[in-house]
DNA sequence: CGTCACACGGCTAACCGTGTGACGGTGCTTTAGT
């Protein structure tokens, strides 16, 4: 094993700066053999983890990346890099921007054993093409990267199910030390993410979620008005009130073009930025905001992931987004130059109807499930899922995604890319089971949805409430939020000494066992296993109705 | 799932309740023909 100070020298010589513990612990972790989960806040060099680690384990690092533009970024700043030895770095991409002679040139080179690193998508790495460039490979993956873990959980079940194969594809080339990286992630997230991997005893490395130069504050609505005026009507406010550049998100296409309209009109240079622009598009308004020649983009959650902006002063939301997870990602693009930035939320429970009908739309109907399970029990033991697809009417995605749930359960077994094995006969209740899984995360995405709600309508300290949601226990005031603003509370300078996670261990006599994230003088948050968050009064603990298990 | 705009009936003036339909996020994927 590579020791701390060899750690260090290659990273200095590698990279140019010293390592920050988190860093040198998460590194460590991968050399000593460990699959990690590092959560650490966007700015403390999540890549140099896997550049380092990369590098000391000297096989193939492959870097699963989950948008092209990340992986470009990833290959800039590989490729820049200069080795001990004085060789450069050599790193490639594979996806679908690539013409067929450049996608060759690079699975000979994987073939041939040259390569570093590797950067591509899920999807990618699930390619049959790529699966047989890498396990003929001279040089052994010794390093799987998963950069945005957090997506392995909020995209793999509907959005992007080639997250949930990723353990198998990991499995094809060798089941090589699994490092998974992301800012955001809740504890019940951290559980999702190493249980979805499937990582082996993960050594999970959290570092402190408070970012203290953001502001935060909530704005009500006047709900006298209709839901998009309202919600215009004092976002446009808010943004008039606060420095640029500004980030505004909002929860649908229309409300992200008339917000930047009414925007412009008082003067500010707007534009709205949303899946439904051309790609063309959508870059330029990047660049310009990146340049300085934008004061505001209106976005869709389409915006953000990578984007490296330091001097972002304020993060508006229009609207209640579906949870905390997702809220704290995006306010968390705010002020990373340190300096003083806000946040604002813009308050209307109105709104919430758009996180729970995208929540209603990704439960899979019973009908689909039963025709999906009918057509499995009709056919061989061995059986693609295109085959599936066709007998069961069903779309091949969606067929996909049952698949999953019962890859899950463990009634079926993968079989190649795009095909799974039958050992027995389904038991007789495998639909129901599936269903039952679906209600689980229904409950718990409900809840995801309240705890973003009751951070909206809270009177407390919004810090504490926030980083209480992550498992971290806060001690109020901040100073620095609305709330505390209004009672006068001013943070007192010494107080931030207990950075301690809940994470211990309860059982509730309704709602069974769950994590216990974190406690104060009125309130306990828990993530339930089951039911997922639920705020419960402080007495909880001591009249019996939640023990310690 | 829930909001809202709009049409409709009722019954003769203005408008009120009820019914109906439209609408709403995220990205990988990849091809043939100019």
């Amino acid at each position: 094993m590579t020791k701390p100070t060899a750690i260090e020298e290659l990273a200095s010589t590698l990279l140019g700066v010293s390592l920050r513990a988190s860093q040198r612990g998460a590194i460590e972790s991968i050399l000593s053999g460990r699959d990690t989960l590092a959560v650490l806040p966007t700015g403390s060099g999540k890549s140099a983890i896997y550049q380092v680690a990369g590098l000391a384990l000297g096989g193939l690092t492959v870097v699963v990346s989950p948008l092209i533009a990340l992986q470009r970024d990833q290959l800039r700043s590989l490729t820049a890099l200069i080795r001990g030895d004085g060789a450069p770095v050599r790193a490639a991409m594979l996806n679908s921007t690539q013409r067929t002679a450049q996608r060759a040139g690079v699975l000979a080179d994987l073939s041939a054993g040259t390569l570093d690193f590797l950067l591509l998508s899920p999807e990618q790495l699930g390619n049959a093409e790529t699966h047989t460039a890498l396990a003929e490979t001279q040089r052994p993956v010794t390093l799987v990267a998963v950069d945005e873990a957090h997506l392995v959980s909020e995209w793999g079940h509907d959005f992007r199910p080639e997250y949930l194969n990723l353990p198998a594809t990991i499995e094809a080339v060798g089941r090589p030390a699994v490092l998974a990286l992301t800012a955001t992630a809740a504890p019940p997230v951290q559980a999702d993410i190493t249980r979805q991997l499937k990582m082996r005893a993960p050594h999970v490395i959290v570092a402190d979620f408070d970012r203290p130069n953001i502001d935060l504050a909530v704005r009500r609505t006047r709900n006298s008005l209709p839901e998009a005026q309202a919600i215009d009507d004092r976002t446009v406010e808010v943004v008039i009130d606060h420095e640029t550049p500004a980030l505004v998100y909002a929860l649908s296409h229309v409300r992200c073009e008339s917000l930047a309209e009414r925007l412009s009109l008082d003067s500010l240079r707007a534009a709205a930025y949303h899946a439904g622009l051309p790609a063309a598009q959508r870059s330029d308004i990047q660049d310009r905001f990146f340049s300085g020649r934008l004061d505001v983009i209106v976005a869709t959650s389409a915006f953000g992931m990578g984007i490296d902006k330091s001097d972002v002063r304020t993060v508006v939301h229009a609207g209640v987004p579906g949870s905390l997870d997702e809220y704290y990602q995006e306010i968390g693009r705010a002020g990373r130059d340190g300096q003083p930035a806000h946040a604002v939320l813009v308050y209307d429970p109105r709104t919430v109807r758009i996180p729970r009908l995208l929540a209603a739309r990704s439960r899979i109907s019973a009908a689909t499930i039963h025709a999906v399970v009918d057509a499995l029990e009709a056919a061989n033991a061995r059986v693609t899922l295109r085959a599936l697809a066709d007998t069961s009417k069903v779309n091949v995605r969606t067929v996909q995604r049952v698949v999953d749930e019962l890859l899950e359960l463990g009634v079926l077994e993968p079989d190649g890319t795009d095909a799974v094995q039958r050992r027995q006969p389904l038991p007789a209740d495998t639909g129901a089971q599936i269903s039952a899984v679906g209600d689980r995360r229904q409950a718990i995405l409900a809840s995801q949805i309240d705890a973003a709600r009751h951070y909206g309508e809270s009177v407390h300290c919004r810090r504490a409430e926030l980083l209480g949601y992550f498992g971290e226990n806060y001690p109020p005031p901040c100073g620095s939020c609305d709330n505390d603003r209004a009672s006068g509370a001013l943070r007192e300078p010494a107080s931030d000494v207990d950075h301690s996670t809940g994470g211990v261990r309860v059982r509730h006599q309704v709602w069974g066992t769950g994590t216990l994230l974190s406690q104060d003088d009125h309130e306990l948050v828990v993530a339930f296993d089951s039911v997922g968050y639920r705020h419960l009064v402080a007495a909880s603990l001591h009249n019996g109705l939640l023990t310690l298990v």
